[in-house]
RNA sequence: GGGCGCUUAGCUCAGCUGGCUAGAGCGCUUGCUUUACACGCAAGAAGUCGGGGGUUCAAGUCCCUCAGCGCCCACCA
């Protein structure tokens, strides 16, 4: 025997997956049409996770699946530098060793970060590895490659000509921690208990007071109005004039505003323009001041007030409440649920603050990217991520990409030193001032955001635009996904696909859900309730991990990780590898391959294969993996295991059988590549081949007639085991009564049936079987008898259900009449069967009632 | 406040364009040393498809409504 007792799957995969390297079956060959998907890149600098399992699992699903039609698949690995992700890791690396960012210069930390993530480049690639992943590795494409950054730099310049990107000075989402700001996307806001206070104002010529209800008393250092709803009868009459800004001497507006909600708090607004974005909006509406009072460190400016001065933004509100409440102008303070935002690194709150940054006018191409979605030109599985989608575009803000951090792109731009509002173009980002024309130019200290240059990832990963890959695979095939990065990632993709290539990046996109732990809460380091996908391969094998999460997984659901999911899948490979096995055994020469059916049970098994063929494969197109699967499963296990083995054990077909597995193995590659290329590779099944690129195999057709021959022995054995355990007699033999066919599967009946005997008799002997259509009998003892008369009323009750309801629906006129004919001659001829059984039952009850 | 989803067997989930007795895996019950497999074999039990209404010959599937759960976006200072 070449096939080992048991399959270990760690004695086989890392060579398996080395076979495969090596041979270059992962490269696009052959003549068929394209097929191409882009693996989202991973953190370089991270483990995967079982997200990245499923994700990795689904993409290579579909790529194996591609590759055995004989499609040119290619299939690009990469990983993303992941900017503000990996310097925070490596920030915390060096706060271990007591130094921080700010004890280097930018382009040391730069360098030091490169090395870092290079190291564990490794650690990563091999990761990818052991989930079986067939990605073409001489396409491996990082995120800080130099073609990556030659495409962020031509967007980024070609945008800036049209007029699409613009600097400005706007209020971004800043964390003082980090010392950088962020997309609005990228805020993470959290519900919490704050508190609204009110604070009397008093108006500047002393003819009254107003009230305002702030969250953020430090604020008011930097008001510039204060807003009032114009209908609000209570303020009217002071719209127009001005207030006495408490511990300043600054006078401020009364402004009137719609935006101003009369009903909550007092209904007055203290405008702060610098600090709330809502403020700012106000502001460049009435044209207000701006008066910045927070810094980028988190503290309070120097221009406050002295007592205030260097004050974090909790101390100030402290001070700033203590100084009002010796004034005697706190009036209120009542408790409050509200929205806090916080970076969703460290949780520390993010200030909206005013800084010059590098935005994008969204707009334009949100709308082309609305309108190629509407057209319907990329599919989204699943339908309703579309709607999401679209309700996102609609309502899109311009996206800031500036970020301050050193580990990205740097953004090639560079500040005339003499004069702030000339910016120039320039790619010499490794200079920090460049001469230009006698004038001196400073380079921006920020990098692009890293979903900038990562949203160029489908065609800056083919060579757009001159390289054949670009022109054979684009756009891809496939993008795959988790739906968390919809807005970040996909949209952008989409919208600077378009912009860029004038076509759409991807045709379509698959977003699988997160896989939850088994209670559905995330999986996360502080629960404690991670599970780590290489240790699962450890201990349960590659492909039964990813059997486990492949099977009852649909795009965009949430699914927990089950391990029982993954036994599941350890178990079906178990069955597999004993399949082979048992073939080996019966199996002289591999090579010979002209397999004929003979039996009946040879006719049957082939047309099962062709129907799961066929299921199979409308599954698979429709990237309905878990069906797919479900059907080669149960075609193996319960047909091919269950049945065909067992029949085969007394007529064998070694020829056939050994089609069957040659067969069937192509079918099972893609959800288990590892097993099945061993058994492949082992059994040489055919010749200095792989099953990897092995195409889809066509098994001979079944004959029908003989293939309802062996479904209806299957049917009888079925019938006499089901009595057999209902009436719990031993030793039984079957009779029959002039049934030819009875008479030739009498061995196969016998065994697979478990009684001790299949003969011919003159009369009925013993219980009559009611379900298979043969006059048969199961000569059974007195004792089994009594038992058989309570197991029949369970027949009776349950056929005599099915009777009446079929007949009430042949009873429904307009079910004859509207309903298709094919149904209803099919309801009829099951009506008659039903009775027939019906009535056999009834007799096998005369006969039997039990005696009082 | 707006949007999107989910609710099907004890558990985790499938169920594609409405159609035949609603499925799977795990778990459960009963019985098996059947020489490929106990990671196994055989036979079973278990569901008023969240509630209500409607459309239809026919609804788990389509429409309306209510309830519970979840996610996303926006946000009342």
């Amino acid at each position: 025997m070449k096939l080992a007792k048991i399959y270990d799957p760690t004695l086989y995969e890392t060579d398996i997956y080395a076979l495969w390297e090596q041979s270059g079956a992962f490269s696009p060959s052959g003549k068929g049409r394209p097929f191409s998907l882009v693996v989202p890149p991973p953190n370089a600098n991270g483990n995967l996770h079982m997200g990245h399992a499923l994700s990795f699992s689904v993409q290579d699903i579909a790529a194996r699946y591609h590759r055995l039609k004989g499609e040119r698949v290619v299939f690009v690995p990469g990983a993303d530098h992941a900017g503000f992700e990996t310097q925070v890791v490596f920030e915390r690396a060096l706060e271990k060793q007591g130094k921080s960012r700010f004890d280097y210069s930018r382009e040391v930390l730069y360098n030091q970060i490169f090395d870092f993530v290079d190291r564990n480049r490794d650690n990563f690639q091999t990761q990818i590895r052991k989930l079986g992943a067939s990605v073409d590795w001489s396409r491996y494409t990082f995120s800080l490659d130099p073609k990556v950054v030659k495409q962020a730099y031509a967007t980024f310049k070609q945008m800036w000509q049209e007029g699409l990107i613009y600097r400005g000075e706007r209020l971004v989402n800043f964390c003082t921690f980090h010392g950088t700001a962020f997309a609005d996307i990228e805020v993470d806001y959290q519900e919490e208990q704050g508190h609204l206070w009110k604070i009397r104002y008093t108006l500047s010529d002393g003819s009254g007071e107003l009230v305002v209800a702030t969250t953020r008393p430090e604020t008011m250092l930097g008001d510039t109005a204060v807003a009032v709803n114009p209908k609000d009868e209570r303020y009217k009459a002071m719209i127009g004039k001005t207030l006495k800004l408490p511990l300043t001497q600054r006078e401020i507006p009364i402004i009137a505003d719609d935006y101003v909600d009369v009903n909550f708090g007092t209904g007055a607004v203290k405008i702060t323009p610098a600090h709330d974005p809502n403020d700012y909006q106000i502001a460049e509406r009435h044209d207000l001041p701006f008066v910045t009072v927070i810094g980028f460190d988190g503290k309070l400016v120097h221009s406050v007030p002295k007592a205030f001065r260097g004050l974090s933004v909790l101390e100030g509100r402290e001070a700033v409440l203590k100084q009002l409440e010796q004034e005697g102008l706190l009036v209120g303070d009542e408790e409050l649920t509200h929205n806090v935002g916080h970076c969703y690194k460290c949780g520390t709150v993010i200030e909206p603050l005013l800084k010059e940054q590098w935005f994008i006018d969204i707009k334009p191409l949100a709308d082309n990217a609305l309108q190629a979605i509407r057209e319907g030109k990329i599919e989204f599985l699943p339908q309703a991520k579309q709607t999401q989608l679209e309700r996102y575009l609609e309502t899109i803000r311009d996206w800031n990409i500036s970020r301050q951090i050193v580990w990205g792109i740097p953004i090639p731009a560079f500040q005339n030193e003499e004069d702030p509002d000339d910016w120039i173009y320039d790619e010499r980002v490794d200079q920090e001032v460049i001469t230009l024309n006698n004038k001196h130019y400073r380079r921006d200290a920020d990098v692009f955001d890293t979903w900038f240059s990562s949203s160029s990832w489908p065609y800056t990963t083919l060579g757009y635009p001159d390289e054949s890959d670009f022109k054979e695979f684009y756009p891809l095939s496939l993008m795959e996904s988790g739906f968390d990065l919809l807005y970040p990632w996909i949209s952008r993709m989409i919208m600077l696909g378009l912009y860029v290539t004038g076509g759409i990046p991807f045709s379509k996109v698959y977003l699988h859900g997160m896989i939850t732990d088994a209670q559905g809460r995330k999986m996360s380091k502080s629960i404690g309730n991670v599970t780590d996908p290489m240790e699962t391969i450890a201990s349960f094998g590659s492909d039964a991990l990813r059997i486990g999460v492949i099977s009852g997984q649909t795009p965009g659901n949430n699914q927990p990780y089950v391990e029982a999911k993954v036994i599941g899948g350890r178990n079906f490979i178990n069955k597999l590898w004993n399949i082979a096995r048992f073939t080996e055994g019966l199996v002289e020469n591999f090579d010979q391959t002209e397999a004929k059916a003979v039996s009946a049970a040879d006719h049957w098994i082939l047309l099962q294969y062709a129907k799961t063929k066929t299921s199979y494969v409308e599954h698979m197109d429709n990237y309905r993996f878990s069906e797919a699967f479900e059907t080669i499963y149960h075609f193996l296990w319960n047909d091919l295991a269950d049945w065909y083995i067992e029949a085969s054990k007394i007529e064998p077909n070694p020829t056939l059988l050994a089609e069957l597995l040659r067969g069937s193995l192509p079918l099972v590659h893609p959800f288990a590549p590892f097993v099945s290329e061993t058994i492949w590779q082992t059994l040489e099944l055919r010749q200095d081949s792989l099953l990897i690129n092995q195409p889809f195999i066509d098994l001979p057709m079944g004959n029908e007639k003989d293939a309802l021959q062996f479904e209806k022995i299957k049917n009888l054995v079925s019938e006499v085991r089901s009595l057999l355990t209902a009436t719990k007699a031993k030793k039984v033999k079957l009779y029959y009564h002039n049934e030819p066919v009875v008479a030739s599967f009498a061995t196969i009946i016998n065994q697979l049936g478990g009684t001790i005997g299949v003969e011919e008799a003159e009369a009925g002997r013993g219980i009559a079987l009611t379900g298979s259509g043969f006059s048969c009998w199961l000569d059974i003892d007195q004792e089994s008898i009594d038992r058989y008369a309570a197991h029949l009323e369970d027949l009776i009750s349950v056929e005599q259900k099915r009777t009446k309801q079929l007949q009430e629906r042949l009873n429904n006129p307009n079910y004859v009449k509207l309903a298709p004919k094919e149904l209803v001659d099919q309801t009829s001829s099951q009506l008659t069967e039903a009775e027939q059984t019906l009535e056999k039952l009834l007799e096998e009850k005369i006969r039997f009632a039990p005696r009082r």
